[in-house]
DNA sequence: CACTTCTTTCACAACTTCGTGAAGCATGTA
DNA sequence: TACATGCTTCACGAAGTTGTGAAAGAAGTG
């Protein structure tokens, strides 16, 4: 596959700056956000803390806290070389299904929050209807994210097919 | 319907704080989000400047603000009274199915980005072939939002029957 | 054309967020 | 045990947001 030193350096930077700066304006913070940009462009999806803060000329601490975030929402896994005592972090696959459609915590909250406005406003009045729709809205959004991920799945088999071979 | 004053005002206005907070939470700005929340409480849908500077205890240059926004954003419309010189602002209907399918904007972005990013990289590198991948799943949310409001569509249809007759 | 009422604009202060440098800590090597 | 390497923590300063009060603006009324 095509190496490192083929590549147009600057136009993958830019590409990081720009889908980095995308993913920032989506609510991912910063820092995370142009370094899950940054891995998106390695073949082998892994880079070393060094690395990291090289590309994207930032601190190691900014690497340490950004990495962090990286690994809590679990886009992210660190790993060690054996016989070395730098951390790769690599970009979990399928990231984008899983953040895409791990919303239950969120919609969770959503749907206890409505449920206790309807209850303060009364499902007769036209408040708790109105409430109690939305609800129904955001109970509908969560199951059909479900199968939306299945449907992916079958959608990727048939383009990888297609495309590929 | 019941009317303002047969409802518990403690619990309505926590209502409209946590929902509110949640709101903020997943991107809206505060004050939008509180407005929206409050207007989600009332049974016109509507409330003046004024009220919402009362109920969320704000100025009414936040009110002004705020409001700018969510008409900017047309989850709101501003309306007035004949005969008063008072503005009264309506929650449109259907904000949700709005605010959440409406994302063709967002998802055009990441489209274009995504492609400088294959081009720059070779399609034919490790790296090109998941950027690919990865805007391909875009794609396919981006078909899938527009399919889901037709469902959603009919979902409600048959959850209103359900629900009220 | 004053007066009243309501909305908007603007400069400022409070608050948050963010990234840095420096120091500390953990871990491996001689 | 001393040293080297790399990660993390922490206090600080920079930058950006956000809401406020004050003043200006707009629009009806007498």
């Amino acid at each position: 596959m095509t190496s490192t030193t083929d590549r147009d350096t600057q136009a993958v930077s830019q590409f990081v700056e720009r889908f980095g700066g995308i993913l920032a304006d989506t609510g991912v913070p910063r820092m995370p956000a142009r370094i899950l940009a940054a891995l998106l462009t390695t073949d082998s999806g892994r880079l070393t803390a060094a690395e990291i803060a090289d590309l994207l000329q930032i601190s190691p601490a900014a690497v340490s806290g950004a990495v962090r975030y990286l690994t809590t929402v679990q886009i992210v896994s660190r790993e060690r070389e054996p016989g070395s005592r730098r951390d790769v972090y690599r970009m979990r696959d399928n990231v984008w299904y899983e953040a895409t459609f791990r919303k239950d915590q969120m919609l969770g909250m959503i749907d206890e929050v409505l449920a206790e406005g309807v209850e303060a406003l009364g499902a007769d009045s036209d408040a708790g209807a109105r409430l109690d729709e939305t609800r129904e809205f955001f109970r509908f959004v969560h199951s059909e994210l479900g199968s939306m991920l299945d449907r992916w799945r079958a959608h990727r088999e048939k383009w990888l097919e297609e495309h590929q071979g």
